[in-house]
DNA sequence: TGACAGACTTAGGAAACTGCTA
DNA sequence: TAGCAGTTTCCTAAGTCTGTCA
C-alpha cells in the first residue's frame, strides 16, 4: 500500500485535544504504535515532532477503523480537524494542516474491551461527568465523532485515558497498567504533563534563581550557560546512542509483538522526559530537521494558505499562573521563559560611517515578495520578458526607449511581476540634487557676542544661521536642544572664536533673524513674472532631476534632494535635537543604477561608490550623521515599485480577515497559557489586534523614549478593577511614534486584566510590563500563525476592515452626494481614531474658529432680522391684501430658508472642524486604508473618485482605481 | 541569540499652493 | 486683488521588519 505523510502543527492538535500537548504526543505516538498501522514505527519523525512541536508522520495504512456499524471509517486530516470542539467554528484554512487532502488514516479498531477500560478509569480518577464526557470523547474523536465542549481540568491526578484507550486490543487490564503508569512517572504526579520530573526541579531552581534577578542575573546567565554547556555535550552523546538503538529496533519491530511494544512505549515514557530534559540538545538537530521538515512542506503544498501553528500549551486552572509560581514552568522554555532583560547585551555606539555593503552581484536573491496573484505567474512568460528584456537592454539606451508620453499611465498591474527579490531590470537616473552651497551673510548683517559685534567665520556663522532661523520655535525653548547645537556649533568654529564664545546665552542672533525673515518676505513679494521664471527654474531641474527610468518607463523619484544641512529636529524629548546635520556631498552619496548608466557627479566631485543592486528599489543613499542611519533617494508613490508593495500590503490584510477569527481564539486560548512568556505574548497581541497599537520595538537610550505594545512599561498601564460603571478597565496613557500620546481607558476580559496584574508585580514603574517579549518573538510567532503576518499587518487589517464597516453602516444610498461624502469622512475619521493619528491643533485653528462663529453669529442675527421683517410683510399682506405685499412676503421667505441652510452648513462646519481639531485624517487614507474599498465605495455611489481622492492620491492609488469594481469587498 | 545594518513604510509639521471672500 | 483659510506637497524623523554576523 502506498506510503502517505500526514503532517500537521502538534500544539494545534494540543489545542485540539484541550490544551495538551504533551498528553497529544502520547496519543499519536500510541495511537501508531498499537493500531495496525505499523509501518509507522519505523519512522524518527514522532521524535522530531516532540522538538519542533511538528508532527511529521509517515503512515502506511494497513487495515482499517470500523465504527460501531462496522463501516469502514475513512478520514481525512480535515475531517479530524474540523470535528473539534462543537462550540466553535470550523478551523478549516486557519489551520495549517499541511496534508494531502486525500489521504486515508485508517486507525485501530475500537473494541469493547477498551471502552470498558475507559470507563473503568474514568471511575478510578473519580473524573467528573464532564471529564468523563472528555474522556468518551477523546475515544469518540479517534472515530471522529466529536461533542465534548468543555475542556476543563481541575484536577491533579494524572490524567490517563488517553494511555487507557491505547491500551492494545485484547491486553489484560488491571492495576499492573495503573502502576506502570504510575511508575514511569517516578513522582507518579505528572505523567502526562511531565512537570514534577528531574528536570523541573532543577528548572525551579533555576527560576529561583531568576527571581534575584536584580542583584545577580549577569553571574547567573554565565552560570546557567555553563551548565548548559556541560548538560549539552553529554547529551549530545547519549543521543547518538539513542539513535542507534533506535535503528536497531526499527530493523526488528515487524517482528514484535504488542506486549514488547509496550515496554517500548514505557521506555520511551522514561526517555521522553529525558529528551524534554535536554531540549538543548535537540536544538543542535533543528536545523537538520527543519531540513527535513522543508522537504516535506515542499511536498504538501497543495494546501497551506494560512498557517497556524501554536505552541504547547500547558494545562492549567483558571486562575492567573502567578499564583501557580513559575517554577512549574513547561520544559520547553527554561531559558525563553525569562525576562529578556536576562540576556540583554550592552549596545555599542553608534558609528557614522558604515561597511560599505556587499555588491549586487554577490547578492543572494532574496525572498520577500509575491502576493497570491503574483505567485501564480508563469515561468514562461517570465523567462520571454527576461530574454526581450535583455535584448533591449543590449540594444539602444533606455532613454531612447521611454515612449513618447511616458507620464501616460503605465499599468504595471496588468504586467508580469519580477522574479522574487528582483525590484528592477534597468534603471536610469540623473543622481541627486545637492543643497545650494551656503551664502554668507552680508556684512550688515551682525552677530552679537555678549553685547558685542563679531564677525563669525564663514563655517561658524553657516551653523549660527541655522539656529537663528530657529529663534522663533519651540526647540530654541528646550535645554538639550540648546546644549547639543552649542556643543556642535563648537566644533564649527575656529580657535579663536572657540575661546570667545563660550556662553549661548551671551550671542545674539536676532539681528540674523530679522534678515532671513525680511528675505522670505522678500520672496513672497515677488512679482508675478518673477515668481513665474522661479517656477520653470524649479520645473526644469524636477524635469531633468525628478524622473528616472525603469524597466524602460519614465518614474517620478520622491525625494530627489540630497537634505540639506541644518540642526536636527528629533521630536519629542529627543536627546539628540539639535545637533547639526551636516552638508552631504557627492563623497557621501552612493548610487545605484544600471551598469554602464552611472550619473556624472558634480564638476570636482566624485560619488562614493556606484552600485548595480537591482534587489533594492533606492536610487542614491548616505548615511546621516547625527543618528547614523541610512537615507535614500526613492521612487515616488505613484511608481510601480510602491504601488506593487502598497497592493501586497492590502492583500496580506485582507488576508488577515480570513484568519483573524482563529488568531483570535489562538491567543485567547494563550491567555490561560502556564508559561509566562506566551501569557505575555498572548496579552500583547490582544491589545496590538483590539487597539491597533504598534508593535513597540526596543529603542536605544540616544533616542526619543517611546513605546508600543511589546515596550510598554509598568507606568504606561494603570488597572482598575471598576471605572466609569465599567469592569476590568486598563488606562494607558504613554508616547507613541512622534511622541504622540496614546490615552485610552479600555474595558478588558477578566483574564487579561488578571494577567496584567501579574505581570505587574513586583515590578517598579520603569519596569517592562512585557518583559519576556520583544517585538522579534512576536513577529515569529504571527508568521507562525499565518505566512506573512507581523503586528503592522492587524493595524491595517483593523484600518481597513473599519472603513468597510462604517462605510456600510454610514452610506444611505439615496442621500445627496454631500451626505455621502460626509459619511466617508466620518468613516474615514472612524479609523484615523482607531490608530491614534493626531495631529497638533493648528496654529491658527482658535482664530479660524472664531471667525467661523463670527459667521454663524451675524448669520444667526440676520436669520432674526430676516424672520421680523417676514412676519411683518406677512401681517401687511394680510392686512392690505395686497399682490405685491403677498410677492414680498413671498420671497423674504424664501431668503429666510436659503439663511437658514446657510447657518446650518456653517454649524456643520464648526462641529466637523471641532471634532478634526486634533485627528489627521491623511496618513490613515494613505496609509493604511486599502484604496480598492474607497474606490468600489465611489463606484457604488456615484460619487466622483475626486472627492474623495486628491490628483496624488488618485496617482497613488491608479492601480485600485483601475482594477476594482463596485462589487469589490475588502 | 542579540546587536546591528539596511531597507523600507509611516508620520506629523512646515512650506507652498490654491481658491474663496471682502 | 490682497488676505486669508484650507489643501496639497514636501520634508525628513521615526517607526517596522528582515537579514547578517559574531
Amino acid at each position: 500500500m502506498q506510503k502517505t505523510e500526514w503532517i500537521f502543527s502538534a500544539s494545534l492538535a494540543a489545542w485540539y485535544w484541550g490544551g495538551f500537548w504533551e498528553r497529544m504526543v502520547r496519543t499519536m505516538k500510541d495511537l501508531l504504535r498499537h493500531s495496525n498501522v505499523r509501518a509507522c514505527l519505523e519512522y524518527d519523525e514522532l521524535e522530531v515532532s516532540l522538538i519542533e512541536t511538528q508532527f511529521v508522520v509517515n503512515v502506511t495504512p494497513l487495515t482499517y477503523v470500523a465504527d460501531a456499524n462496522d463501516d469502514p471509517l475513512i478520514i481525512t486530516p480535515s475531517q479530524f480537524l474540523n470535528n473539534r470542539r462543537s462550540n466553535c467554528t470550523p478551523l478549516e484554512p486557519a489551520v495549517n494542516l499541511m496534508a494531502p487532502d486525500a489521504i486515508n488514516v485508517k486507525l485501530l479498531e475500537m473494541d469493547r474491551q477498551r471502552r470498558e477500560y475507559v470507563s473503568d478509569i474514568c471511575e478510578r480518577l473519580e473524573i467528573t461527568p464532564s471529564r468523563k464526557g472528555v474522556t468518551d470523547n477523546i475515544i469518540e474523536s479517534l472515530t471522529f465523532v466529536t461533542t465534548a465542549t468543555d475542556y476543563e481540568v481541575k484536577t491533579e491526578v494524572p490524567y490517563t485515558p488517553v494511555e487507557a484507550m491505547l491500551l492494545p486490543a485484547g491486553h489484560q487490564i488491571g492495576n499492573e497498567y495503573f502502576a506502570m503508569i504510575e511508575q514511569g512517572d517516578g513522582a507518579g504526579k505528572d505523567v502526562l504533563t511531565g512537570l514534577s520530573n528531574g528536570m523541573d526541579r532543577h528548572k525551579s531552581k533555576d527560576k529561583e534563581h531568576h527571581s534575584h534577578k536584580h542583584k545577580h542575573k549577569d553571574k547567573d546567565r554565565e552560570k546557567c550557560k555553563d551548565k548548559n554547556r556541560e548538560k549539552h555535550k553529554d547529551k549530545h552523546k547519549e543521543k547518538h546512542r539513542d539513535k542507534d538503538k533506535h535503528k536497531e529496533k526499527s530493523k526488528d519491530k515487524e517482528r514484535k509483538h504488542d506486549k514488547e511494544d509496550r515496554k517500548h512505549d514505557k521506555e520511551d515514557r522514561k526517555h521522553g522526559r529525558e529528551e524534554r530534559k535536554n531540549k538543548e540538545d535537540k536544538k543542535l538537530d533543528k536545523e537538520e530537521k527543519k531540513k527535513e521538515k522543508g522537504k516535506n512542506k515542499d511536498k504538501v503544498d497543495k494546501v497551506s494558505c494560512v498557517e497556524v501553528k501554536n505552541e504547547p500549551m500547558s494545562e492549567e486552572d483558571d486562575t492567573p499562573m502567578a499564583s501557580h509560581s513559575f517554577n512549574q514552568t513547561s520544559q520547553d522554555s527554561e531559558d525563553d521563559d525569562q525576562p529578556l532583560a536576562f540576556r540583554k547585551k550592552v549596545k555599542v555606539e553608534v558609528k557614522v560611517e558604515k561597511p560599505v555593503k556587499r555588491k549586487a552581484e554577490d547578492m543572494a536573491v532574496d525572498d520577500d515578495d509575491g502576493y497570491a496573484a503574483s505567485k501564480k505567474k508563469n515561468k514562461k512568460v517570465e523567462e520571454k520578458k527576461e530574454k526581450a528584456d535583455k535584448k533591449q537592454t543590449n540594444g539602444a539606451s533606455p532613454t531612447k526607449r521611454v515612449k513618447k508620453e511616458e507620464e501616460e499611465t503605465w499599468k504595471w498591474w496588468e504586467e508580469e511581476k519580477h522574479e522574487d527579490g528582483v525590484k528592477w531590470k534597468s534603471l536610469e537616473h540623473k543622481g541627486p540634487v545637492f543643497a545650494a552651497d551656503y551664502e554668507p551673510l552680508p556684512a550688515n548683517v551682525k552677530f552679537k557676542y555678549n553685547g558685542k559685534e563679531m564677525k563669525l567665520s564663514t563655517a561658524a556663522e553657516e551653523v549660527g544661521s541655522f539656529y537663528a532661523a530657529m529663534l522663533d520655535h519651540d526647540y530654541v525653548t528646550k535645554d538639550v536642544f540648546n546644549k547639543n547645537f552649542f556643543k556642535d556649533w563648537r566644533k564649527f568654529m575656529t580657535h579663536s572664536e572657540k575661546e570667545i564664545i563660550t556662553d549661548l546665552k551671551k550671542c545674539d542672533f536676532t539681528h540674523m533673524l530679522t534678515y532671513f525673515k525680511a528675505k522670505s518676505e522678500e520672496k513672497k513679494n515677488r512679482t508675478k513674472e518673477e515668481k513665474q521664471q522661479l517656477k520653470l527654474e524649479s520645473e526644469e531641474i524636477v524635469k531633468e532631476y525628478g524622473w528616472c527610468i525603469i524597466d524602460g518607463h519614465k518614474q517620478r523619484i520622491g525625494n530627489f534632494k540630497i537634505e540639506p544641512p541644518g540642526l536636527f529636529r528629533g521630536r519629542g524629548d529627543h536627546p539628540k535635537m539639535g545637533m547639526v546635520k551636516r552638508r552631504v556631498m557627492p563623497e557621501d552619496v552612493i548610487i545605484n543604477c544600471s551598469k554602464g548608466t552611472a550619473p556624472k557627479p558634480p564638476a570636482g566631485h566624485k560619488w562614493k561608490e556606484v552600485r548595480h543592486d537591482n534587489t533594492v528599489t533606492w536610487l542614491a543613499s548616505w548615511t546621516e550623521n547625527v543618528q547614523g542611519q541610512v537615507k535614500y533617494i526613492m521612487l515616488n508613490s505613484a511608481s510601480r515599485l510602491k504601488g506593487e508593495k502598497d497592493w501586497q500590503k492590502y492583500e496580506i490584510a485582507r488576508q488577515l480577515k480570513d484568519s483573524v477569527e482563529k488568531i483570535r481564539e489562538t491567543y485567547k486560548e494563550d491567555w490561560k497559557s502556564k508559561e509566562m512568556k506566551i501569557r505575555q505574548r498572548s496579552v500583547a497581541l490582544y491589545f496590538i489586534d483590539k487597539l491597533a497599537l504598534r508593535a513597540g520595538n526596543e529603542k536605544d537610550e540616544d533616542q526619543a523614549d517611546t513605546v508600543g505594545a511589546c515596550s510598554l512599561r509598568v507606568e504606561h498601564i494603570s488597572l482598575h478593577e471598576q471605572k466609569n460603571g465599567k469592569q476590568c478597565v486598563v488606562v494607558f496613557d504613554f508616547l507613541g511614534k512622534d511622541s504622540i500620546r496614546y490615552y485610552n481607558e479600555v474595558p478588558v476580559e477578566k483574564r487579561v486584566f488578571k494577567n496584567l496584574q501579574i505581570f505587574m508585580e513586583n515590578k517598579k514603574p520603569g519596569d517592562d510590563l512585557f518583559d519576556r517579549l520583544n517585538t522579534t518573538i512576536m513577529n515569529k510567532h504571527l508568521n507562525d500563525l499565518m505566512e506573512g503576518l507581523t503586528a503592522k499587518v492587524f493595524r491595517t487589517f483593523n484600518a481597513s476592515n473599519t472603513l468597510q464597516e462604517q462605510l456600510d453602516s454610514l452610506t444611505d444610498p439615496n442621500s445627496s452626494v454631500t451626505e455621502k461624502i460626509l459619511a466617508y469622512n466620518r468613516a474615514n475619521r472612524a479609523v484615523a481614531i482607531l490608530c491614534n493619528h493626531q495631529r497638533a491643533v493648528p496654529k491658527t485653528f482658535a482664530k479660524s474658529m472664531e471667525n467661523l462663529q463670527k459667521k454663524i453669529d451675524t448669520k444667526r442675527e440676520a436669520i432674526q432680522e430676516t424672520e421680523q421683517s417676514y412676519k411683518d410683510l406677512k401681517k401687511e399682506a394680510k392686512k392690505t391684501g395686497s399682490a405685491a405685499a403677498k410677492i414680498a412676503a413671498g420671497k423674504k421667505e424664501k431668503q429666510l430658508e436659503k439663511l437658514k441652510e446657510q447657518l446650518m452648513k456653517l454649524e456643520v462646519q464648526a462641529t466637523d472642524r471641532e471634532e478634526n481639531k486634533e485627528i489627521a485624517l491623511g496618513t490613515s487614507k494613505l496609509n493604511y486604508l486599502d484604496p480598492r474599498i474607497s474606490v468600489a465605495w465611489c463606484k457604488k455611489n456615484d460619487v466622483p473618485i475626486e472627492k474623495i481622492y486628491n490628483k496624488t492620491q488618485r496617482d497613488k492609488f491608479q492601480w485600485a482605481i483601475d482594477m476594482a469594481g463596485p462589487e469589490f469587498v475588502f
